[in-house]
DNA sequence: TTTTAAAATGCAAACGATTGCGCAACCTTT
DNA sequence: AAAGGTTGCGCAATCGTTTGCATTTTAAAA
C-alpha cells in the first residue's frame, strides 16, 4: 500500500476503457448510464481508492458545498453551541462549515466576509458584530445572490433570513415569575447599547411591571456593560438606595453572577430578601450557589434553525425569495435564586422545629 | 450598481489588453510583470471588484488553503477555545478552518475525515474520540503526505506531532499544593478508561504523595465517569469512610462540583474541613462558592501551537520531517476552595474580635 | 545600425469533474 | 425492410488560475 498518484475520473475510465464523462454519470447515477457500467465503475473506484475530488466539482458546478459562519468568538458558550447546531445539521446534507472570527471588530467582519467570498463558500451564517453600523458587506453577498442567514444579533436594516428568540417574552415571562414569587421592587440591569436584545428585554420588563400593577422607577434600572464587575458595581448601587429592591433581573448571567457575590458578601440572603434572575443560561448558572434562575436561549436549536433557513434560500429561486424571520420562544430555567416561597417555606418550617 | 457577471482574471485581461497570464503574475505579485502594468491590473481590479477565486486556484495548485479539525463536541468549552486559538493564527495566514464534530463516535470520526479529504483541507488538527482505538484513518492522510497534529486526546500508535499538557506536572503540583495547605488524607476522582490524561493524573496524584511522606490509600482513590453526578456519588462514598479524607482532588472540574455540591449539603465547611481542587479550569470554576481550585489546560495556546506545528509542518519536505511533540505546562488556578490556610486565619481573626 | 542580452509578456496546457450535444447500436413498429 | 424510438456512451468545451516555455519588446553593447 504505498502512495499512489492521486486517481482521478480518467484513470478509472482508462482501466476500464470507457471515457471520463461515463465514469462521472455513473458516479453521480445518472439514469443515462446502463446497471453494468456502473456496477464496474464503482468497484474500480473502490478498488484504486478513487477519492472525488471536490474542489474541481466546485469550479465546475459553482458551489462548494462549503457554508461560512461569522461570530464574534467561537469559544464563548452561547455561540459555541450554534455553530454546533449548525454544523450538526449541515453534516448531514454534506455540507461543511468554515468558522470565523470576528472578535466584534467592524474591520475585522469586513475582512472575514471577503475571505469567506474568495473561499467560494456557498453562503453565509452570521451574527453582526457589537460594532457593526454599516452592513455593506453583508448587502454584497446578498447581491452576490448568496443564502445569507443572521442570528441572535440580527438588524432590520437588511431585508434578510434571521433567527432570534423572543426576547421581550423571556423578559416578560421572568419578571411576572418574580411577582409571582412575591417579589415587589424589581431592579433590572440592561445596555445601554443600540443592540435590540437589551432593548426588548427592557420593554418585556416594564411591561410585565405595568400589566402587573407595580410602578417602574427610573433608580431600579441601572445600565451597564453588563460583565461580572459591572454586576457588581450595579448591584452596590442599589444597595445604597432607600428602599432597597427585592429582586434584580439582569439581561445578562454574568452581571447577575456579580450580584449575586455582592450581596453574599453582606450576607444577604437570595433568593429570601433579593430573588435574583439573569439571561442566557451560560453554562455557570447551573453552578452557583444558588443555582441562578435565568432565560435559556436555545442556542443549539438556534444553530440548527438558522442552518435550515440557509438551506431552504438554497433551494429557492433568489428572486423568488422572501426572507424569514423565526423567532424562537426561550424557555425558563427557574432556579433557586428566585424561588423566594419555596425558600420562605422551609425557613418556616426548619424555624418550627 | 447591479450585479455584473463575475468578473475573472479574462476579463481584467481584456480591459488592458493583455494577457490572463500577466494578469495572474501581476496580482501575484511576480518579479517578471513591469511596474507599471502591476499598477494597472491592481487598479483595473478594484475598479471591476475583481473576486479571486480560491477555487480554481487550488483546483490548479492542489492545495486550498483549508485546514480541517475534528473535535468530539464543538460546544465543550475545552473545545471552543482550541478552536480559537486555531482560527487565531489560522487567520493571520489567510487560512480558514473547518470543524467538523466526532460525538466521540468512531465511526463518525472516520466518515468525517473521509468528508475532510474530499473536501481537499491541505491538512487536519484533530482531537481523538474516547472509542477510537484504531487509527488506520489517521494513517491515511499521513500516507497523502498531509499535515497531522493531534491534540489533548492524542496517541503514541502514530507518528504524529501532537499538543498536549503535562497532566502529570499539574496533578503533582496541586496535589503538593494541597499538601502545603495543611491536608494530610487526600482523595481522588479518576477515570478508569486508557485514556492516558487520567491515568498522568492519577499518576501525578501517587508520586506527590509519596514525595511528601504521605502514604497511598486505595480506599481515597475513587473511579467513576467524572460527570457531576459521578463526583455527587463518589463524595458520599468517601464521607462514609472511618476516616473521612480532608482534601479532594478530582480529575474533572465537574465531578469536583459535585463533591462540592454534597460537601455543602451536609455542611462540611470547604476548605477547613475538606479542601477541593479540580482540573481544566471550566468557565463556571470561578462560580461556583467557594470559587474551585483548579488546573488550567492552556485551551487557546494549544489550539494556537496546534496550528504553528500544522504550519510547520506545511512548509517542509514530508519525507523530512520529524514529528514534534510539545507538552504544555498547565498553570495552577489557586482558589478559595484549597486555600485552608487563609481560611483557618480568617477564622482565627473573627473568633478573636 | 546591427548584435545581444535582459526584461516583459503571451501561448497553451494543465488541474479534475461536469454536461450539452451528437452518434452509434439496438429494438420496435408498420 | 425502412422509418422512427430508445438506450448507452463519447466528444469536447467549460469552470478560473497557474506556470513552463516560447516570443516579443526594450535597452545596452559593438
Amino acid at each position: 500500500m504505498e502512495i499512489k498518484a492521486k486517481v482521478t475520473i480518467h484513470d478509472i475510465a482508462e482501466k476500464l476503457n470507457i471515457t471520463a464523462s461515463t465514469v462521472s454519470r455513473a458516479l453521480n447515477n445518472s439514469p443515462r448510464i446502463s446497471e453494468t457500467t456502473k456496477k464496474a465503475v464503482l468497484k474500480a473506484a473502490k478498488q484504486m481508492n478513487y477519492q472525488p475530488n471536490n474542489i474541481a466539482a466546485a469550479l465546475r458546478n459553482g458551489k462548494s458545498n462549503i457554508i461560512g459562519v461569522i461570530v464574534p468568538t467561537a469559544d464563548r458558550a452561547f455561540f459555541a453551541s450554534v455553530v454546533r447546531g449548525i454544523e450538526e445539521v449541515a453534516n448531514t446534507l454534506d455540507y461543511k462549515v468554515i468558522i470565523s472570527q470576528s472578535y466584534d471588530s467592524y474591520e475585522k467582519e469586513v475582512q472575514t466576509i471577503e475571505a469567506l467570498f474568495r473561499a467560494r463558500v456557498d453562503g453565509i451564517i452570521a451574527s453582526i458584530g457589537k460594532n457593526t453600523e454599516d452592513f455593506e458587506h453583508f448587502k454584497k453577498a446578498q447581491q452576490k445572490g448568496m443564502p445569507l442567514v443572521l442570528f441572535d444579533r440580527t438588524t432590520d436594516a437588511l431585508e434578510v433570513s434571521q433567527v432570534m428568540i423572543d426576547d421581550y417574552w423571556g423578559a416578560y415571562k421572568i419578571v411576572e415569575h418574580l411577582i409571582e414569587q412575591g417579589c415587589r421592587r424589581i431592579a433590572h440591569f440592561t445596555n445601554p447599547k443600540k443592540v435590540s436584545v437589551f432593548k426588548e428585554r427592557l420593554r418585556g420588563y416594564t411591561d410585565a411591571l405595568k400589566n402587573n400593577g407595580l410602578p417602574y422607577e427610573e433608580e431600579l434600572v441601572v445600565p451597564s456593560n453588563l460583565q461580572l464587575e459591572d454586576g457588581r458595581a450595579s448591584m452596590e448601587q442599589l444597595l445604597q438606595l432607600k428602599e432597597v429592591p427585592d429582586a434584580v433581573f439582569s439581561a445578562s448571567d454574568f452581571a447577575a453572577m456579580g450580584a449575586m457575590q455582592v450581596l453574599k458578601e453582606r450576607s444577604i440572603k437570595i433568593p429570601e430578601q433579593v430573588a435574583l434572575a439573569g439571561f442566557s443560561n451560560d453554562p455557570f448558572t447551573s453552578f452557583s450557589d444558588p443555582p441562578l434562575t435565568t432565560v435559556d436561549q436555545l442556542s443549539i436549536p438556534m444553530g440548527k434553525m438558522a442552518a435550515e433557513l440557509f438551506f431552504q434560500q438554497l433551494k429557492t429561486d433568489p428572486n423568488k425569495y422572501i426572507p424569514q424571520k423565526t423567532v424562537l420562544k426561550p424557555e425558563l430555567v427557574i432556579r433557586k435564586s428566585s424561588l423566594k416561597k419555596e425558600a420562605q417555606l422551609i425557613a418556616a418550617t426548619t424555624a418550627q422545629k
